[in-house]
RNA sequence: GCCCCCAUCGACUAGCGGUCCAGGUCGCGGCCCUUUCAAGGCCGUAGCGCGGGUUCGAAUCCCGCUGGGGGCACCA
């Protein structure tokens, strides 16, 4: 994985590291993470940290102490004077060019894609040692799968034309030649690449929006792969057991953001009550709200089958934090009987006081419909809002009587 | 220009020669439930890019075309 000078992670790197990860953790072997920084001029431990954070965060760690390419340069130099001590390479102005092969082809048997063969004859010979002494990436990263003992290289389809120059470099020091897969890229509604125009793409901007990552890595797992016809839900340990790079499809997905949501939505009603209060109440936290954790948890409930995303949650439930403003013209009679009915209500709870409303709807012969909504938008300032009993119980009689007072004379 | 890859509903996909007048999920539409919004239940909408082959039979195999994508650096 080679991180962005930015230090952001795209969501497309995420899908094919996971993939990693579950073929990895499949087949227990070790999945490790490699930085591949031949330029010397990038910072990238910042990066780094980044993106281990990123993917700690998704439950998706690499299993060993990541390597970097950078250290690995005069191992790379000490090959590439060997090969040209065998004629394998040449000097061409003081870079060091790897001999390719002239005719025949050069072909893999691609754990997605199947036989892939390329014309010897159109790839060129590429440069192994800069000018100024370092490796280039089409050289360096070979050599270190063979250093590393790669067994298994999944990564982008971009990388499709590189793989049979790295094919023949590792045949020509000796190496064994890993198995590969190329994973097809993720676009986005049009049709392109997915970049920042369609939407979310870094990991944290999904963690921003209030995704849960158990989501993120089921949705993923889906971009591109499916075990079957039916099963979308699936838990980690179910990913890990049931994936394989021959099901990966070969074509490009593009990224549905709307089924994202649904599938985040799965999720978060299927949390027991409880968790979900507390991962509400932590994201809440993270981003700026000092809204009182104990009137979170009571409110929770009230919207966890309401919300697809946490970010959901202010617009929903922030009039239990927060002043209303709110006008009921035309309707001022039934928020006045409603808050004549509610003053004496004793005890003050949801049931109560849907019993009392309801007695108040009968009196005035209004339907549930047209009662409940002015008392809705006066209690809640929103035509939209939880229950509305729950919601006034959790107000309390006080903020409730002073909120309909207020939208009846407004 | 050259090389490589890809092609089933709007989207993700199942399908690996007959059991497919193509199945599941999201979305979308309708109905039910209902204090709003959701959730849930039920019903529905919509697809094998085109043209040639092979075969008794093709979404499935082959060729061409078209369309999309990637690559052709002393970038990674």
């Amino acid at each position: 994985m080679a991180p962005s000078p930015t230090g952001f992670l795209h969501i497309g790197g995420v899908r094919t590291f996971l993939f990693n990860w579950l073929f990895a953790r499949q087949h227990d072997g070790q999945n490790l993470l490699r930085i591949e920084n031949t330029d010397t001029t990038r910072e990238v431990a910042e990066a780094v940290d980044h993106i281990q954070s990123s993917l700690a965060w998704l439950g998706i760690a690499w299993d060993a102490e990541p390597t970097f390419q950078l250290d690995r340069i005069d191992d790379c130099r000490g090959i590439a004077e060997q090969l040209v001590a065998e004629g394998k390479a040449y000097e061409d102005e003081g870079a060091i060019r790897f001999r390719m092969p002239n005719e025949g082809v050069t072909a893999w048997d691609d754990a997605v894609r199947g036989h892939v063969e390329v014309p010897n004859e159109t790839i060129e010979d590429l440069v192994l040692v800069r000018s100024d002494g370092r490796p280039t990436y089409n050289f360096a990263s070979p050599m270190e799968d063979v250093w590393d003992e790669i067994t298994h290289v999944i990564r982008g389809d971009d990388h499709i034309s590189n793989t049979p120059k790295q094919i023949n470099i590792i045949r020509a020091v000796g190496g064994k030649v890993p198995t590969y897969a190329h994973v097809p890229s993720i676009f986005g509604a049009d049709g392109k690449k997915l970049s920042k125009r369609h939407g979310a793409v870094g990991v944290d901007e999904f963690r921003d929006a209030g995704y849960l990552p158990e989501a993120m890595v089921n949705f993923l797992a889906l971009l591109g792969w499916a075990p079957d016809g039916e099963t979308t839900i699936m838990s980690r340990d179910e990913l890990v057991e049931r994936f394989s790079l021959e099901r990966v499809s070969p074509s490009p997905a593009q990224f549905d953001y709307a089924k994202l949501d649904w599938m985040n939505g799965m999720y978060l009603r299927a949390l027991p009550e409880d968790e979900f209060a507390h991962r509400l109440i932590v994201w809440l936290g993270e981003h700026g709200y000092d809204w009182d954790a104990e009137l979170v948890r009571k409110a929770a409930p009230l919207v966890q089958e309401k919300i697809a995303r946490f970010d959901e949650f202010p617009a929903f439930a922030g009039f239990l934090f927060h002043d209303v403003e709110a006008s009921v013209d035309g309707s001022a009679d039934v928020v006045l009987a409603a808050r004549d009915a509610l003053a004496e209500l004793d005890p003050f709870t949801a049931e109560t006081i849907e019993a009392s409303l309801r007695a108040v709807l009968d009196t005035l012969g209004l339907k549930p419909r047209q009662g409940f909504q002015p008392i809705r938008v006066a209690v809640t300032g929103s035509t939209v809002s939880p229950g509305l009993f729950e919601s006034i119980e959790l107000l309390g009689r006080e903020t409730t009587l002073a909120r309909l007072t207020a939208a009846a004379s407004a």
